[in-house]
DNA sequence: AAAATTAAATTTGTATACAATTATATTATA
DNA sequence: TATAATATAATTGTATACAAATTTAATTTT
């Protein structure tokens, strides 16, 4: 993780780190995660390690055992699937917010990225579809206003990359027409301001993405202990 | 610092009695928390009193503002209305896989809870009621087999406590057959296995439980920053 | 006296030493 | 050999000392 203009702390930075790991797999599903040894690896002592490692905990990543060990949380189908059920609500649910708050300039912000996702699917470009993907996301729960549901969202959101990782996402022949037609469709109700369509859509889309993943997994899932 | 039956470690000792504190408002919402502080009171060091403190700032019961410095959480009828907004939405998720799932033996102690409600209605014990309360929600939450709910319902359930203690929840006078009579309902569809129901009516119960705290509030707003 | 500067104190952040616990290896015993 | 008991090593949990940063007080300058 980089830092910008303010100085990061050596806790916030082995959370960024560590976080970033898990997500991305280098560290495997269920692997015991040493101190001292994480601590060398990343050279700063084992107390700011100890605080990422527990911030860790209580957004999910990792496990603390009975016995005091940490281990990387453990993926499974079923995880996926409640992370994926509540992710569904939380997404209706800042949808429908945003849709009653939402600022022409905002709506504007949205076919922004929209326009890139579509140059994204024109190159086969799967991350960069994720990355507008996210921002387009992103947007609408920020115009929610609700800091609630987003500090929720954000935990989720971790979990998803991961599990996004493991059905293999990076494969060029990702669909991608299907989440982008989505998207369109969530934009044209966001403008006309119908809060309840946009949330069923929004429910739909995020149900409709599971079922990629669950597919993905199941022609994929050589590598991961599912 | 004291233990209990099974060990308890100094840091999650004062998670417990701070997470207590501040939720009873013993702590006053926006006041400033110093680690020597608080550490000498607990009669701990400062590294587990560190720990206790990032687990509650995670838990959005604390806030780290820019300096570093630790202030507990301020409260606002804005993040009372978000926090029972999400806490709808997933009440209503958790009642309603609940109800897909719930064994004969889990209705039983559903009934066991109402019966015990009913009796605090009649002498007019709302701390009783309460308690009784909580643990219906509670057997209705761990009867979803949804962790990632779960968890979530947990971080909503402190701040509603806090919620409710500023609403000032003592009041003897505090209705409670509506609540009663709509946990009686709940249980009725549960039975039948009618999750929509459940849902949609485990909703409006934590809906019309925020209108009981706004009002509440409006009646009694002298104490607090509102 | 007001504003700016410096100095002292308070407070948070980190490293390290040691204690308590858990896991692993070794030995003893049947 | 298999099992239990014991010793050893590895790992987590806590306290403390010190460093870095921030706030408060004191001093100087205009």
């Amino acid at each position: 993780m980089k830092k910008t203009s303010k100085r990061l702390s050596a806790a916030d930075y082995a959370y960024e780190v560590l976080k970033e790991r898990i997500i991305e797999l280098q560290y495997q599903p269920a692997e015991h995660l040493l101190e001292d040894q994480l601590a060398k690896d990343l050279e700063i002592s084992r107390t700011p390690l100890r605080q990422a490692l527990y911030r860790l905990e209580l957004e999910g990543l990792v496990n603390k055992q009975a016995n005091g060990r940490m281990i990387v949380t453990p993926v499974t189908l079923e995880e996926a699937r409640e992370v994926f059920v509540v992710r569904e609500m939380m997404e209706g649910l800042v949808a429908k917010e945003a849709s009653e708050r939402m600022s022409q300039d905002d709506l504007y912000r949205l076919e922004d990225t929209i326009e890139l996702m579509k140059r994204a699917v024109e190159r086969a470009r799967s991350q960069d579809f994720l990355k507008h993907s996210e921002e387009f996301h992103g947007i609408i729960q920020e115009c929610s206003h609700n800091d609630t549901a987003k500090r929720f969202l954000l935990q989720l959101e971790n979990k998803v990359d991961r599990y996004r990782r493991i059905s293999g996402y990076k494969n060029p022949a990702y669909a991608l027409n299907t989440p982008l037609e989505e998207h369109i469709e969530i934009l044209q109700f966001l403008k006309e301001k119908s809060s309840k369509e946009v949330e069923d859509l929004m429910r739909a889309h995020i149900r409709r993405s599971l079922k990629t993943i669950e597919e993905t997994i199941a022609t994929n899932s050589s590598s991961h202990s599912f």
